[in-house]
DNA sequence: TACTACCCTACCAAAATAGTAGACTTTATC
DNA sequence: GATAAAGTCTACTATTTTGGTAGGGTAGTA
C-alpha cells in the first residue's frame, strides 16, 4: 500500500500539474486546498525539490512549482522516491535490490513470479505521467 | 513489499507442497529447514490452518499439511490473508476496500491508475496457485 | 531593513512488524 | 494409564516504520 505521505505527494503533485507555468504556490496553500498537514507537506515537497521534480521561489511572492513538463514526470519515479521499492520483493526490485536471506533466486519459484508481478506493474507506473493524473 | 512474515509463510507452504500427501510435517522441521524463527513459524502455520489451508494433527507422529490441493491454492490468497491488501490504495481494494478521505473517487486521477495496476497484479497472482511456485 | 517564505535539524508518539515465553491440550504408544 | 510428543493459545516485548510537530535558520524581495 502506498504511505499516507505518498498519497500527500500525489495530492501536492497534482495541485501543481494544475499551477503549471502560472507562477509559484504556496506551501500554505497546497495544504488547505488539499488538506495537508503543512509541516508534513513542507518536508515532502523538499524532498522532491531535492530529487529534481520540483523548484522553488524564495521570500515573498515565492513558492513551489514544477521544475519540468508534468507531462514528463513519470509517476513510477514519485513512487520510488517518496514510497520506495515498487516489487513485492528486494530481490526482485531493479532500484532497491537486496540479495534473499535463504533462498536461491535462480531455483525460487516466488522470485519469478514476482518479477512477472513487478513487469506488469511497472509497465502501467512507468507509462503513465503526472499529466494523466488531472482529469 | 512482502513482510517477513509473508516470506515464511511462502517458504512453509512451498515446503508443504514439496510433501503434499506424504504425511504430517512437524513445524521444527520445516523451522529447521526454511531457517524460521520457531515460535513464529507456529503463529504463521496456526493462522494458516485457521483459515481453511492447512490441517494438522496433533501428538505423537502429528503436523502440518496442506488442506488442498497445492493447484487450487491460489498465491492471491495466501498474500491477502498473511501481508493484507494487493492494492496500492485502500479506495480501489477489492478485498479490503476504505473510502478517500478528501478524494472524490470519481475524479481521482491516482484511483483510476492504481486500478489498472490492481487488476495487472491480479491477473498474475489470481492466476498462479502453490503448485508454481515449486519449480 | 523588515517581512515573507522556504530550509533544515531534531524530536516525539503511535502503529505495525517481528519475535518470544510459557502454560495448556490432545494423541500415540509403550 | 503414564509418558512423551506435538500442536494450541494468550500474552507480552522489542524494534522499526510511519506520521507528524517544533522551532529556529536562511535567503530573497520590496
Amino acid at each position: 500500500m502506498l504511505s499516507a505521505k505518498s498519497q500527500y505527494a500525489f495530492k501536492a503533485l497534482t495541485y501543481l500539474t494544475e499551477h503549471y507555468k502560472k507562477g509559484p504556490v504556496l506551501i500554505s496553500e497546497i495544504a488547505r486546498k488539499k488538506k495537508i498537514p503543512l509541516k508534513f507537506l513542507e518536508n515532502i515537497l523538499l524532498e522532491l525539490k531535492k530529487a529534481g521534480i520540483l523548484d522553488s521561489k524564495k521570500g515573498k511572492g515565492g513558492g513551489y512549482y514544477l521544475k519540468q513538463d508534468p507531462a514528463k514526470i513519470k509517476v513510477a519515479t514519485i513512487v520510488r522516491l517518496i514510497n520506495g521499492p515498487i516489487a513485492m520483493l528486494p530481490c526482485v526490485s531493479l532500484y532497491f535490490y537486496e540479495r534473499c536471506k535463504n533462498c536461491d533466486e535462480k531455483s525460487c519459484g516466488l522470485h519469478d513470479l514476482m518479477i512477472d508481478v513487478r513487469d506488469a506493474t511497472l509497465e502501467i507506473l512507468e507509462g503513465r505521467t503526472l499529466k494523466d493524473l488531472v482529469v
